[in-house]
DNA sequence: GGACGCGAATAAGTCCGACTAAACCGAGAC
DNA sequence: GTCTCGGTTTAGTCGGACTTATTCGCGTCC
């Protein structure tokens, strides 16, 4: 939750895409400017390897100062997205560098067409971890755990998927479920997966009207949480996954 | 592999911490002050909810300009440790926010003393992940990926753990495996999981003389996944991911 | 007396211009 | 031919000025 940059249309009426400044309504300037070469990386239109412009001359083709534009290339470099040396320049690293798992990169992956393929990806690492996560959940949770899924499941159910106070609640019961773990690698494992999960529940949204009710699937996995039963959670929570996947798979 | 950021013992003489420039043999220097920074945050120092210096102040603190430690803040804040905002201040963000699994914060939380309980929720994802992933190479490998492991695994032969070239034939084969797999999400999740295993392997070696010949057991995996056997390659991953556990725990 | 709104104080955000340092590349010496 | 040594290019650092966005306190109005 909380991403913090959205930016609307890139492209001008203007052949090459300048950022223009949104004026009063403007993210963070180095968000825009992030966004903007973080797309352009992941989407491939500068390929791993190449070299982007010089900083003063990119700089002033967007028309910021190069301050801003330094550090938006730092917030890439965290991300390993790219790499710069003096001299050398500013390169795209290979995409086996790069913080896939990172909720912004994830964004920005999302922000175009997706790939069909990595969202395929995407899902078999939820097939691997969440019902693993179930498991866990089933052995370890608490009283309070219990109480939050709960909770989730009553507001899922109140507002549907379609609204997204609904969505919200689904991600609550899922970050609940992580959370009836104990175990924070998987959670920190939860934020990224939550963030992928959003994006692809979004174009599901495109092909309007999903099929299937998810709330029975989901009381199922709760309730053989709170039962304590490892192997049905585990089970319950693979046909959930694999039911969302199906349902995306037909929307794209 | 190739992280940025190495810095001496940290602390002068003085009383109070300040970065100073290691001289000729330094890092670049935000990378210093984000793994100060970073350091501080994670090991607790700078607790959660709590509000650090204000920009000036604290650059001035550390000797460098505003401009460095802007840009190191910057890293930190795409990791997302902290967040700053206009008169409010930079606050470190609670745990939950923070991308455990980027590589860099893994370095920072093995920089000083390693939290055992993080230790062992890192080697539970590995028991996850892991064995899927075997699972899958088996299943989807192609002679290039067969020929990448067994490379792999005669370099560890070859060298043993004990050295830095066995080491890094250990996470060669890793990352061959993953890279079996055909799945870039789970390719991405090695990244981290692999920094986060160097770390620990790194503790292991304090204990001198690991009493156990990790080869055989990588063999295992390696038959079963050059062979197809999926439950077979499972199962054999299962087992050398809780032997490996079992070494760091007697380690710790 | 409480809620609302307005205005200052403050800290981050942005801009600018200069200087430093590092790495690459080509010219010259051996 | 290789090696070395500068020069050039590009990121890295510096510093200082100015802008913008919040927050907080104050006063006013209900």
């Amino acid at each position: 939750m909380a991403l913090d940059d959205q930016v609307d249309g890139v492209d001008e009426a203007g052949v090459q895409p300048i950022t223009r400044t949104p004026k009063g309504s403007g993210r963070r300037l180095r968000g825009a400017i992030a966004h903007y070469l973080g797309t352009q990386i992941v989407s491939g239109a500068i390929a791993p390897g190449e070299k982007l412009t010089g900083e003063v001359a990119n700089a002033e083709a967007l028309d910021v100062s190069r301050s801003a534009y330094r550090e938006a290339v730092q917030v890439l470099t965290a991300k390993g997205l790219v790499e710069s040396r003096p001299k050398a320049g500013t390169r795209v690293l290979p995409r086996s560098r790069w913080n896939m798992l990172d909720p912004q990169v994830l964004a920005w992956a999302f922000s175009g067409e997706p790939d069909t393929d990595f969202v395929r990806d995407l899902f078999e690492l939820r097939a691997v971890v969440e019902p693993a996560a179930a498991r866990l959940a089933a052995e370890r949770r608490d009283r309070d755990d219990v109480k939050a899924m709960r909770d989730a499941l009553a507001k899922m159910r109140r507002h549907t998927l379609a609204t997204d106070a609904g969505r919200a609640a689904d991600r609550d019961f899922h970050d609940a479920l992580l959370e009836a773990t104990h175990n924070n690698a998987l959670v920190a494992l939860s934020a990224s997966i939550g963030a992928a999960v959003s994006w692809t529940t979004k174009y599901k949204q495109r092909a309007r009207a999903l099929p299937r009710d998810p709330v029975p699937d989901h009381i199922k996995v709760f309730d053989a949480i709170a039962a304590g039963d490892a192997d049905a959670a585990a089970a319950a929570m693979r046909t959930l996954v694999d039911l969302a996947l199906e349902d995306t798979r037909l929307s794209m």
